[in-house]
DNA sequence: AACTATTTATAATC
DNA sequence: TGATTATAAATAGTT
C-alpha cells in the first residue's frame, strides 16, 4: 500500500528504516486501539526500534504489569521463574537452618537424643551443666540485688516509722493536739513491707516451681514467641 | 476499509465481534510480522479477546520475558515488585525466627541472661536442670549398652580361644602335627579386645571431657553444623 | 470461509 | 520531520 509494492526485507537505508519504523508503528498502535475498543479486547504492546528506542501501548482498561501477570496464569510459564528460585533457595536455606536450629534446642531440652554418639552426648552433658551453673548463678545475683534492695527499703520504711513515733511522743509530751496521718510513705511503707516478705519467701528457690512439659519442644514457654512465627517455617 | 465506514466503538452483536476480533487480530500480527523484518525491530504482542482467548506475538530475535525485562529496565517500573516484597517478608520473618532460637539457645548456654526475671530465670533453671537429668540418663544408657556388647564379645572371644587352646591339647596329645594358626576369629579376638578395654576406661566418665568456650555460642561444637548455612541467617 | 467494494495504510515524493 | 498522493493492503458487509 504504497505509490509502490515493497519487499518485505530489512530497509537497509538507516533513515528510510527510521521513517517507515515511524510511520509504521504509529499504524499498529491505531489498530489496537481500534480492537481494543471495537473489539472490547485487552491489547498489550512492546516495542523497541533498531536504536533501541522503546515504545508501548496498552489497552486502557489494563496496564502492562497485569497483563503481564495474565501472560503467565494462560501460558503457564512463571516469568518470575529465576528471580523466585534465587529467593526460594534462599528461604529453604534459612528453613534447614531453623530446622537445626530447633533441634539443637530439643537436644539441649534432652530430647531427640537417639542420634548422638557417646563422645556427642558427654559433650552435650558437660555443656548444659556448665549452662545450669551460669543460669544458677545469674539467678542467686539477681536474688541477692532484689533482697538487697528490699532490704534497704525496709530499713528506710522502718527508720521513717521511728522517725514519726517520736515526733509524736514529742507532741504528745508537748501539748495535746489534734493529729492526721499526712505522710505519703506511711502508705508506701506498707507495700513495701509485702514486697519484701515475698521476695524474702521467694529465696526459698522452687516456691514458684515453673513446670514444662518434657515431651513438647518448649518453644513458647521461656521466650514467649508467637506462635504463628514458628509455624511458619 | 470495507464495504463501508465503520465507527470505532464497541461491536455489540457479539458474533459480529468476534469476527472482526479475529481479522483485525490477523492484521496486527501481520504488521508486526512486517515491522520486525523491515525496520529490525522487536516487538512484543499480548492480548486478550473479550472472552478471554489469549494470543501472542513476539519477535524471532526475542522472547516475550526478555522483551518485558527489557520494559522494566527502560521504564524503570519494576514488574516483579509485589512478587519480590511478598518473598523478602517471609524472609525476614524467617531470619527474625531464627534470631530468637539463637537467643534461645545462648540462653540455654547461660548466655545473654540479663534480659531474664527472677520468675523465667528460675523457670529456665529448673528447665536445663531435667535437660541435663535426660541427657545423662542418656549417656549412661548408652554407656551401658556398650558396654555390655564389648562384654558379651569378651565372654565370646575368650570361649573361642579355650575352644582352640582345647583343640590344640587334643592335636598334641594324639600326633605331632605342624600347626598354623589359619582361625581368621583369632585376628578379630585382639581387636575386641582392646576394644573392650576401651569401652571400660570410657565408663568412668570424663576421661575424654569435652571443652567448650563458654562465650561463644557453640553452633558448631555438638551439631557440626555447616558454618555457612549459620551465616546466612 | 470466500468474495469484493470500499476504506485505510503507507511508499514514494516533495 | 510534515504534507501529499498514488497505490497496496486491510477489512466490513455480503454470500
Amino acid at each position: 500500500m504504497g505509490r509502490g509494492k515493497i519487499e518485505i526485507k530489512k530497509i537497509e537505508n538507516p533513515t528510510n528504516r527510521q521513517v517507515t519504523y515511524s510511520k509504521r508503528r504509529q499504524g499498529i498502535m491505531k489498530k489496537a486501539k481500534e480492537l481494543t475498543v471495537l473489539c472490547d479486547a485487552e491489547v498489550s504492546i512492546v516495542m523497541f526500534s533498531s536504536t533501541g528506542k522503546f515504545a508501548e501501548y496498552c489497552s486502557p482498561s489494563s496496564d502492562t504489569k497485569s497483563m503481564f501477570d495474565q501472560y503467565q496464569q494462560v501460558t503457564g510459564i512463571d516469568l518470575w521463574h529465576s528471580q523466585y528460585e534465587r529467593m526460594q533457595s534462599n528461604l529453604n536455606h534459612l528453613k534447614e537452618i531453623n530446622h537445626n536450629l530447633r533441634r539443637e534446642i530439643r537436644q539441649r531440652m534432652g530430647e531427640e537424643l537417639d542420634g548422638l554418639n557417646i563422645d556427642e552426648l558427654r559433650g552435650l552433658e558437660q555443656n548444659v551443666d556448665e549452662a545450669l551453673k551460669l543460669v544458677r548463678q545469674r539467678k542467686y545475683h539477681v536474688i541477692t540485688t532484689q533482697t538487697d534492695t528490699y532490704k534497704k527499703k525496709l530499713k528506710n520504711s522502718h527508720e521513717a516509722h521511728q522517725h514519726l513515733l517520736r515526733e509524736l511522743e514529742m507532741r504528745e509530751g508537748q501539748q495535746a493536739y489534734g493529729f492526721m496521718d499526712n505522710d505519703p510513705n506511711n502508705y508506701e511503707c506498707a507495700i513495701d513491707l509485702a514486697a519484701a516478705a515475698a521476695a524474702a519467701a521467694a529465696t526459698g528457690s522452687h516456691v514458684y516451681a515453673y513446670r514444662v512439659q518434657p515431651n513438647q519442644p518448649n518453644l513458647h514457654g521461656i521466650m514467649s514467641y508467637n506462635s504463628n512465627d514458628l509455624r511458619l517455617a
